[in-house]
DNA sequence: TACTTCTGACAATGCTTCATGTCAACATTC
DNA sequence: GAATGTTGACATGAAGCATTGTCAGAAGTA
């Protein structure tokens, strides 16, 4: 007899297969989180209204992550990779010309909040003051944008020395400059043009080129 | 018959007047304030903790603050005040000398951040996800740093002229380098001596100022 | 049709928080 | 020492939340 211990057949419904039904469930409540999450910060929302936005119960959304935090996570997991693969998608597009790969993967940077406003939030603000994993999380993100961006400049300018700076330091600063130019620009409702926002940041990235070859220069 | 309107008097107590008794709960309840908030952040933290913490009951809690999210505007602003009060007084010590008053400056702001790791937290992450309220207060006080760099550097750089850059937007980005580079400084346990970190700052100041002097003298 | 699984609505539990209120013990003044 | 303001410990109540459980009916299968 296996009547104790059988587990319930899954089926399909509506003509789905059940793990279809549920990667669909899935999504709906990706889709809740960043449309709440990125509109009313994580703190002030709750499984309930998560699930009325996705119009499932909770019971789903326990299906499919552990808490309030797991459902965060992955959307926030979901937009840093979105963002990233655009703007490598730009920069490749652009090679091998290092100002042209530069702004238009600044561009994109910005074009990407402008389009989608809410994951500005999720990205630089919200998951900082969640837990100490998630502000860990975010530290890697950001630290591997620095190292790209270290890596990036490298590669093109080889004979550039930093001649008494410290890279990691300059290029954790000109992430900074990005993040806090883009919430500026969001969080004023998009004031200035998108090319403005990108050529005043690439000015700054260009300026600390310009200043080790300089340095370089009179070193060498 | 005034049995029914009149007030109880307020009288000395251990030796000390009513108002002298007030403030210094007022304080230590800021105390508490900075301390928790300050390391737990503010959503980790609930009212009973701040009174533990003060050695104080919520009866006072609410005799000096609305509510838990009043108490962190004070500790914010304050934090904000004395920051901004030491940064410039070292800053008028070095007048005239342009270089030096930016470098004493930059040094002391992240000076600051080492002595107290705590006001890190307060004034650059749990501030942005309170309130609109709360993040609205932080983009004045960041705005406003930006429009005091900006007048600094236009004040002794008369002759610089933006050349199709917006001040606005290259200062906004100048602070959030300065910003995300302290906060990488706090939260990886100021692995790098204050002088790298400031002077590395400094070389971003330094890099667009002579970005401007290039193209202004191109221009001219 | 008979049976089983799937789904959504909602109840229930147990916990925590904010905010206010109560009360007895204590300190001070008269 | 009597009267009264002050203090701290604790109680209370209302609200919100995460999480689990129940159940009837809809949808699929045989």
């Amino acid at each position: 007899m296996e009547s104790l211990d059988e587990k319930p057949k899954r089926r399909t419904f509506k003509g789905l297969a059940p793990e279809v039904r549920q990667r669909e469930r899935h999504e709906r409540f990706m889709e809740a989180g960043l449309a709440l999450y990125g509109t009313r910060g994580y703190h002030g929302v709750t499984v309930k209204e998560l699930c009325s936005e996705a119009k499932l119960t909770e019971r789903y959304f326990y299906e499919s992550f552990k808490d309030r935090e797991a459902l965060f996570g992955a959307v926030y997991q979901r937009q840093v990779e979105q963002l990233r693969e655009r703007v490598l998608a730009v920069i490749r597009r652009h090679l091998p010309d290092p100002r042209a790969m530069a702004r238009a993967g600044l561009e994109t940077f910005f074009q990407g909040l402008r389009e989608d406003p809410r994951c500005a939030r999720i990205l630089f603000v919200d998951v900082l003051s969640i837990s100490p994993a998630m502000t860990e999380q975010s530290r890697q993100v950001t630290s591997g944008l620095s190292g790209f961006l270290l890596q990036f400049t490298q590669a093109l300018y080889p004979q550039l020395r930093a001649q008494g700076l410290d890279p990691e330091i300059v290029a954790t600063g000109l992430v900074g400059a990005c993040i806090n130019v883009a919430m500026h620009w969001v969080y004023g409702g998009f004031a200035q043009p998108v090319e403005a926002v990108r050529d005043n940041c690439y000015a700054l990235f260009e300026a600390m080129i310009l200043t080790w070859s300089v340095k370089a220069s009179k070193a060498g």
